[in-house]
DNA sequence: ATGAAAGCGCTAACAC
DNA sequence: GTGTTAGCGCTTTCAT
């Protein structure tokens, strides 16, 4: 019932190839031709099946971007940037919820869902290194995150060390000294939350300063609603801070809020910083002091090395950092 | 290269049809049968070409999400609602961004890009009744949105009237007298923007009050920065009010945190309230009053609507309104 | 500048 | 329970 390329092409007196041809921009065509196809076109009101194409061509012009959640600021910037850059390249996106699970992260390199995109955008966060080195995928895959890998994969990533110890050296600079590292990670794994703790006690160890373990706090998740528990428990314990590192935005205003609500001037009493610079950072009260971790720019380059890896399956593995920039507000 | 489903039939010692009730979770199979294919599959790195399935079932188990944009934190929840519950429906989502422009969404209600996808969650902003009556595309099409609209689509929607009326009846309630429609828009059409006003001019009606031009100003877009940059040419031009309605939380907030950083006090000096309850609503400083319009019913709505369309041709199209649910917090 | 024929890898209908 | 046969609607190659 739906018409066919074949039925276009009968309607317009031409060959199954002319329309095709029409379809995929082929510019030698008379006018002539070229307007019976068109008049055909709107007559059947016929659109190109892409599943024919797909098949036919082997390719299906889309990829997947596969994040934990999407309703998360980072996330969603992050996945808006992905979705316009990847629209000027012609390729479509599909959102791929892993909720930061490692059975539905493992699920994605092992390409459960069967063979339905080109190549895969993944941020992963449950993954290991020898998980993500067991994929048996077989499209092509660029990883983006917090995490430094360098395995057999591409990897676009923040500089989660240098990032984070820049930001420290900021609050010291300041004359703070009591620096809640909100949001860290004790581990050797190369997540966000151990790298960046790593740059704060490097930071510290620069200045001749020794982490106190009370102020090292690790909630999870990383959202404002942890962020603000967090530090409401530490001021509960009565400890002593006169500033508070969020590892991400939300922890840091999470905790803002909470300390305000409770009494405390910020930056007055107590000086709160990010990380990630997403765009509620700058609209909050007072705007939140935090690193630009280069989000735009991992998006964009994310996308176009998948898309060179669509063309050319010569490239050798590479990671790529993106840039960061202090950005002072009001809040530190 | 790659292996197809008549290689793992073969090297499993099966037909074709077997591998492919494998796949399809047919049950009636031995377990010797299952386990040669499994095996085959596992040797093979076999993974099943969704292009193909799509072309012979005449389904792609993909539907596009067509939004203005995936940053703004009303979008990206709803966003993740629909992905959310699509993946629980067995179906994938494709993002498509129309930046809120005429010619891309008129192209998706043409269906310019190709039959790609079983159907089209769409919330437009920039096209008018007219414009979506006027769509040739042939697939099933869920609106959803802010407009009340009820032509040939189904239409999952906000009670954007009465919500606005019963929050502009709370503020009056609470003694507030002079309130910033912030957001409005004086039209026709059945915009977000001017049926909430409607409500706005309604509540005030029922209780005696006039509408004061001065205080009704219409930002766009609807985003923090406008919403703060709208409200403080009002404070520069010296207008005298004592609540704002921002018609959406950035709104609300941005004008929130203007009036804070000129030293008024929320909700001392002044009420401010929003409308949608996004995330950031209730870890606001503090905490803003807001109506829930119902994002998360709406986006599992719109798709459980879609998914029967995809199964059922027979449907009539039908307006689903969500409930609204007034939720006070601290700005009034 | 256009046509003819083959085939992409799967599912569907029906047979056994 | 499993096999056989036809396509699905395109793109591709090669010809003209």
């Amino acid at each position: 019932m739906t018409a066919t390329m074949a039925d276009v092409a009968r309607l317009a007196g031409v060959s199954k190839k002319t329309v095709s041809n029409f379809f995929n921009g082929y510019p030698y065509m008379t006018a002539e031709t070229r307007a019976r196809i068109e008049s055909a076109i709107e007559t059947l009101n016929y659109r190109v099946n892409i599943s024919a194409r797909n098949l036919s061509s082997g390719r299906t012009g889309t990829i997947a971007l596969a994040v934990p959640e999407v309703a998360h600021p980072y996330f969603a910037e992050l996945a808006q940037a992905v979705v316009s850059v990847s629209q000027r390249h012609g390729l479509n996106v599909v959102i791929e919820l892993t909720d930061g699970d490692h059975d539905r992260e493992s699920a994605l390199l092992r390409g459960d869902g069967g063979r339905y995109v080109d190549g895969l955008l993944f941020h992963p966060i449950a993954l290991g290194p020898d998980d993500i080195e067991s994929s048996t995928l077989d499209i092509p895959v660029v990883l983006i995150g917090d995490r430094v890998h360098g395995g057999r994969f591409d990897y676009v990533t923040v500089a989660n060390v240098q990032g984070a110890a820049e930001m420290t050296r900021y609050l010291l600079q300041r004359g703070r000294r009591r620096i809640v590292a909100l949001g860290m990670e004790d581990s050797d794994l190369p997540t966000a939350a151990a790298l960046r703790y790593q740059g704060y006690r490097q930071a510290l160890g620069e200045a001749g300063s020794d982490v106190d373990k009370v102020l090292t706090v690790g909630p999870i998740p990383w959202n404002r609603a942890s962020g603000a528990k967090a530090i409401g428990e530490l001021v509960n314990a009565g400890a002593s801070f006169d500033a508070v590192f969020g590892f991400n935005d939300a922890l840091a205003l999470g905790a803002m809020n909470e300390l305000q609500r409770r009494g405390y001037e910020v930056p007055g009493d107590l000086a709160v910083v990010g990380f990630d610079d997403v765009e509620e950072a700058a609209l909050a009260f007072p705007p939140l002091t935090t690193l630009n971790s280069g989000r735009d720019w991992i998006a964009e380059r994310a996308v176009e090395r998948l898309a060179e890896r669509l063309v050319s399956d010569e490239l050798k593995p590479e990671v790529f950092v993106a840039a960061h920039a202090l950005v002072t507000r009001s809040t530190a």
